[in-house]
DNA sequence: ATTAGCACTCAATTTCCTTGAGTGCCACAC
DNA sequence: GTGTGGCACTCAAGGAAATTGAGTGCTAAT
């Protein structure tokens, strides 16, 4: 037997050990393996190999005397090379149909409901992120006159995202003048990614200043504070069944690592941190364990894949469960998930 | 010795006990309680006290030999009777000085931001209820065209609060007719509640059958989709550190009531429910354990406060922790926060 | 009425033992 | 040398028994 062929049995072991944790949650012992169908080899002979196995830091055991189970690197090669690919089950697919059944809804909903059926599916928790920055047309704005010194400020992007924010006024401006700086706006404005209406707000300030039509001054004066750093503050996360990855049997042992996890729930900013990792790359990311940048999510495995509008990315979907998980399922569903979304943002004219 | 006095002594037991519960967490005996400086009696007797107080339902010992704690109804009559009332100290004063600071704000802002802090402050979790039923009053409505068979509707209440809906539309409408419609409505609702907007329309709707004015039958039709329900579905509720909840040892080493917790909390609903219940009291509501309706939160209290604006209850901010709280503590920065949060939105003329 | 004393209870902790799954290594067979 | 059987060893988990200590309830004495 030649060094190939050895190192593909090796393979089928590191297999069958990885698909029997996930499934049981218990160290797989050399015993449990050689009873499993697939493995016509003695315990000894088994135990040979996992020693091999761990010695190349695909398992470890968590005491001397017990099953081995997978490293985070065990994993990695598990998810590259040695996974099968999981092909939807007619139910799966049913389920995820109603969620595109939703018509004429708002995109926040869409991904919601997305989200909450990803959840159920994979019984992890759901997050979608919807990053308000660079990806977002102006369409239309409009202010209303809340106060003498405060102006509400209704910034829609032609996706449908609505934002909003309070801008202080020294001088009050009624009503009427602001409409008709609202129309002004939209008619320059519309269609331009929201960074270029930044850019040319700043150059025409610059230009404009001896400009008498003091109303267009003070359009542009608005205008830039309704928009100033729009992008870094308003993205929007949904997280949809975080409780279920508590209920994992996994964690529901250790109080400990289950209050932990639960402040990292609650910290949004990391969770949006990982997801816009994930809308770096085309393919589907995964993140195993320590792979993710997060101590308290060391125990965790993240699934995510970027959606588009009209061919242009737009946010990330995906989940967040524990390490063992079916990574085949979670990978297929994702990645159906993430089409869905994105066919119905793209589909028809928006 | 008369009744009176013996009643007064009993009192004073009762609250010594839940005192010292409420500080150890651990059941009281009667031994630590007549270390305790101002009880100067033998355990003996404290022994007979503390069966008196059994008897009479406020006390309660988790197995026969150990001490005792307060019942729901121990508590109760605590925080009724027996309780002195906490001034808050500086440094409470201070931090939620800090709060009241951010000008120009949202009102979803400075929510937040208020139960945040009354959350940091208490160690619980801190919840915000603003409903946006029949206390919103009509501000200001935009249509944008999305299109050709969507709509998006904003629209403004007095309080500053943004709601977004999308409509279906079967006729396209173009921009500028909507840009009409809005400005009809505008004059015409303005400062109303929606109820009352709501049912304007649907008597005009009646009225205007044979009016050949189609702008105006459109702007009605439109009107009513976009203020349709909005009242039962948009209520807002903000929850803010759920986990401080979770850290404490009344829960920490129970991985089971851990987990049926922490599901409440993403029922969102159910915690709706309970802070609507407050708003129906001028009082702060302090419900204890049982008291309140949910059976997985049996282990919790709850004290709110509605808050207003220009004297009007708007909706209900408060706290949720474990039993175990200090009520005082919790009355005085609920009260507090209530008080600071209306005397914000009251401020000046919005 | 109050209290000291005493017997009793029971959760919690510790210790010790047993069990069983599993490893590692050696020697033997093919 | 590749695979296997055998054997000694390890260690977590679970259970039984013993110990400890905080606390109660009752009674008799002050």
């Amino acid at each position: 037997m030649d060094a190939l062929e050895l190192a593909q049995r090796n393979r089928e072991i590191l297999r069958a050990i990885i698909n029997i944790f996930v499934d049981t949650g218990e160290p797989v012992g050399s015993r449990t393996l050689s009873k499993h169908a697939d493995i016509a080899l003695s315990p000894a002979t088994i135990r040979n190999i996992m020693s091999d196995l761990a010695d190349a830091g695909f398992l470890t055991k968590p005491h001397i005397s017990s099953g081995r189970l997978p490293t985070d690197l065990g994993y990695r090669v598990f998810v590259d090379d040695l996974m099968d690919s999981h092909t939807l089950t007619s139910e799966e697919e049913e389920s995820m149909r109603l969620g595109a059944s939703a018509q004429a809804a708002q995109i926040e909903q869409v991904l919601a409901q997305a989200t909450r059926i990803l959840s159920e599916l994979t019984n992890t928790a759901g997050l979608v992120l919807l990053p308000a920055g660079e990806q977002l047309h102006f369409k239309h704005i409009n202010f209303v006159k809340m106060s003498e010194e405060k102006t509400l400020a209704v910034i829609v992007s032609m996706s449908g995202v609505v934002q909003n924010r309070v801008i202080p006024t020294e001088t009050p401006i009624d009503q009427e003048e602001l409409n008709r700086i609202s129309n002004l706006l939209n008619e320059e404005f519309s269609g331009l990614a929201l960074r270029e209406v930044r850019e040319k707000i700043v150059q025409k300030m610059a230009h404009a200043r001896d400009n008498l039509d003091t109303l267009y001054q003070q359009a542009l004066k608005l205008s830039k504070e309704a928009l100033s750093e729009s992008e870094a503050a308003q993205e929007s996360l949904f997280v949809e069944g975080a409780s279920r990855v508590f209920s994992q049997p996994d964690f529901a042992t250790n109080a400990e690592k289950l209050q932990s996890l639960y402040r990292t729930f609650e910290e949004r900013e990391k969770l949006v941190r990982l997801l816009d990792k994930c809308l770096g790359s085309e393919d589907i990311t995964i993140l195993i364990g320590s792979e993710n940048d997060f101590e308290e999510m060391k125990d965790c495995s993240v699934v995510a894949q970027r959606y588009y509008m009209d061919d242009r990315p737009l946010g990330s979907i995906g989940i967040i469960g524990p390490k063992r998980m079916r990574y085949d399922r979670a990978v297929s569903l994702v990645e159906w998930t993430a089409d869905s979304v994105s066919k119905f943002l793209s589909s028809g004219k928006r």
